[in-house]
DNA sequence: CCAAACACGTGAGAC
DNA sequence: TGTCTCACGTGTTTG
């Protein structure tokens, strides 16, 4: 129950509708508002039909099991997305830090690499790989297409498990010593694709692609 | 602006304190909502940290993104489980022909082998497929993970491009040249899971992983 | 009777 | 000025 409040005294406003001026405003204004309610709670059950097993829940708690769920999906479309690996046209090397959801300790790097295919290449990625110290490969995926071929593999500091907050994150970007350098891993990859022209000499392999202009993209 | 209400008959109630017993009601009672509130607001607040390019929104506008998120996410998922290059904990060979749409042309035969990683294991796979006549790799994946490692290729037909309807399917079941032999390519596979264990022996690779029987499962 | 959860209307601040 | 969003306190319902 809320009292009327506005019994009369309105005599000085220049509004041509001096009554009932005030509730024109009351009115429009909680409707508007009973909108956006309804626009948020849309979407709130349209949240509830996706997340498995959120009906009859809490909306405080249906909120926490999306963040949860979001979480969940983030890392297994991180792990898949990518996994989208197609092998692009041009050939190119990438290294780059895992983004990181939360300051977590195990510094994860992904680096990848595109070119066209030929035999030994991933004998050449190993070698690559194994060349970066302190580094331990915990996913390692290639994929070839029509003679091109795009890896990629995922790097895990080797040392630190215990201890070691933001420490990791710095030796990374600084590349001194004790985790992943990135910049060395780049270059070994570098040095994995300037060294087709020789095996693709020798080799002669049957696909005949269009040549590339030897420029290498890196990318960030 | 409330109305009281409740002026002075009360006389039937057996509360101790007739006064301002409602007021501290109401105050653990807005109190509690607001503590509600806020747990609502941080969860909000944690999926705008989620979600990309999510700050400064409207809140409605943020579950919005949210539940644009977790769709796009839903479908990067599905799309990786349908990948499904994540290597069991069996050793396995399994060749079967791809599941044809339509009765186009282009015969199509999937081959994959999972089995416990080692050096030269894709080498050796090449080998194998090579070993087979009249099949030309369109598509080959690998991937390891944790020492683990699943290999799919995909072969073709490389005879036929023109004429031939249903002669090259036959000729894939029954495996009488011109085609591909489903039953050589996974003996040649097969053989490839068995030099596995002279390969351990001489390499001696880190992964110290639970032996397996020995079994190789065999699908379709 | 109380605790939790929801929708509602309203005042305050931001363009 | 109006419009929009947000937080707050409150009434009402459910267990």
């Amino acid at each position: 129950m809320v009292v009327a409040a506005d019994s009369g005294e309105e005599g000085e406003r220049p509004a041509p509708a001096p009554a009932s001026r005030k509730k024109e405003r009351g009115r429009s204004h909680s409707e508007a508002e009973r909108k956006r309610r309804q626009r948020i709670n849309a979407h709130l059950a349209t949240l509830r039909t996706l997340v498995p097993s959120a009906s009859r829940m809490d909306k405080a708690a249906l909120l926490g099991e999306v963040v949860r769920h979001v979480r969940e999906l983030r890392g297994k479309a991180a792990s898949a997305g990518a996994g989208v690996i197609i092998p692009g046209e041009g050939d190119e090397v990438g290294v780059e830090e895992e983004d990181d959801d939360d300051r977590l300790r195990p510094r994860r790097v992904r680096a990848w690499v595109c070119c066209a295919d030929r035999p030994g290449l991933m004998t050449d990625l190993g070698r690559a790989v194994r060349a970066v110290g302190n580094a331990r490969p915990v996913r390692a995926e290639i994929a070839t297409v029509g003679g091109r071929t795009r890896g990629v593999l995922e790097l895990e500091d080797v040392c630190c498990d215990a201890g070691g907050d933001g420490v990791v994150a710095a030796a990374a970007t600084t590349g001194r010593g004790r985790a992943v350098a990135l910049s060395s891993l780049r270059a070994a990859l570098r040095a994995v694709l300037l060294e087709r022209e020789e095996h693709l000499a020798t080799a002669a392999e049957g696909y005949k692609r269009p040549r590339f202009s030897g420029q290498i993209t890196e990318v960030q």
